[in-house]
DNA sequence: GAGTGGTCTAGACCACCTA
DNA sequence: AGGTGGTCTAGACCACTCC
């Protein structure tokens, strides 16, 4: 009658722990932003001994259901709409209002959105970059420009850029403050890159211990890592954006021809 | 001289051991698919008891660092070049061949692409899928096309694609075999409707527990979680299709002009 | 101060893999 | 058989949070 790879009496109490608690989140008996009992509450409900309760409580923040605070307890990670980037954010329209599009998409969020610059300086890239930007083997400096954007204090994305020497030199590119009302993307059509496609790669991975510390992000969340070429008229890649945006809060779509 | 924020000596011994051995595999001193020592070794090195060795390699396994294997040992995750689904796999060119766009990208890796056909039924759609289809309260019924693509015996797509009922009816859409050489997308061609957008949705999540069975996916490997939308000439959804694949093994591209 | 999670110990038994 | 990981126990002490 019962088949043997459900046979729940043969999984171990940790399991079980987690199983009961998964389904009571599934079910919406437990909601977003609830408080699970304590460890020990849990040890004392199923005869087992606390670390057997913490261990299931584990299985399910790695698994990303539940955030675990301490001196608090373990909650229910609530689950709110992303901040979605979208493939027209490059779109030229954006731009004339002066206002980016990672502002007015936190804005439909209901959320404030703000860009930290950390830094502007001029490195050698990473072999990846180089070869993407197509830089010749003599000339491979690059401005990289390193920020962080914030949802209402969040930090959500981790943005590094890198430009080519040759295009950046002698513009505000070089400075944390373009001085440009357009912001960057201005600074390169006023040099005559104006952008017509656009390629990026899409991956998803844990993050690193730096990045768990950068955007804050809870165990159990992934992030987003995206690789970002603007090509111009020409066809030539002219500036190089990797994201590394914290898949709980932010996500992407892309809307395009089929040519 | 020392920061306190940096001070190795408070860091608890388990992340200690974690940090010793991912500073040993991030130099290349432990390469891919390399064996780690044992818990009881790392105990005895360490001096501690073997829970805490154990929970050090733990760290690396939900960071998705080293994959374990009951009776074998902790293994350095290998990270071989990912199967990147193209934006262009809907174009019509891609048909041609016959040869479907997941087949090909498998190829270029040196693998073998295969698609397994798990159902295909007739059932009402989860309303986030009946939205985006603009089906009528009236006749929210689909067909819903259930498969999973592996490259060389792993599985690494599981895919779900639904077709109003209204355009599946008396086509080859509603069996597991279309009997058409150009595939599903061939018959929606035959019934009037030609790809012109597509709009992607993408996120990064943890597994489900279905997810990590079907997928057979390792403990600390997020998926990417793609609801694609195929719009016709006249801009209107006729399919839908999500995407559920393996991060550690699969990736995106999309290489679009910019409006 | 009482409650919560964070970490550790020293042992035990089981399941799995390799030879 | 002898190694490996998987799980559990019963206790301990620490760090954090809230009142």
């Amino acid at each position: 009658m019962t088949s043997s790879d459900e046979d729940v009496s043969r999984r171990p109490p940790s399991q079980r722990i987690a199983d009961d608690l998964r389904a009571a989140i599934e079910r919406g008996q437990l909601a977003g932003g609830e408080l699970l009992p304590s460890e020990r509450e849990l040890a004392r409900k199923y005869g087992t001994a606390r670390n057997t309760a913490r261990a299931a409580i584990h299985l399910l923040s790695v698994a990303g259901l539940v955030v675990v605070q301490q001196g608090k307890g373990a909650f229910v990670r609530s689950t709110g709409p992303l901040i979605r980037l979208g493939s027209d954010r490059y779109s030229p329209r954006h731009r004339e209002g002066g206002i980016a599009p990672f502002q007015s998409e936190c804005a439909r969020q209901g959320k404030v959105g703000r860009v930290e610059m950390l830094s502007v300086e001029r490195v050698i890239p990473p072999t990846d970059i180089a070869e993407r930007l197509e830089l010749p083997a003599r000339q491979r400096s690059v401005v990289r420009r390193e920020s962080v954007s914030y949802a209402d204090d969040d930090p959500v994305h981790r943005v590094t850029t890198w430009i080519p020497w040759s295009i950046a030199r002698g513009t505000g590119l070089t400075r944390a403050d373009t001085g440009h009302p357009k912001g960057i993307y201005g600074v390169f059509e006023d040099q005559g890159h104006h952008m017509t496609r656009l390629r990026e790669e899409v991956d998803a991975r844990m993050p690193t211990p730096d990045e768990i510390e950068a955007l804050r992000v809870p165990s159990g969340v992934p992030v987003l890592d995206v690789l970002h070429t603007s090509l111009d008229q020409d066809g030539r890649a002219y500036e190089l954006t990797r994201f590394v945006m914290r898949a709980d809060m932010t996500g992407l779509v892309y809307n395009t021809p089929v040519e």
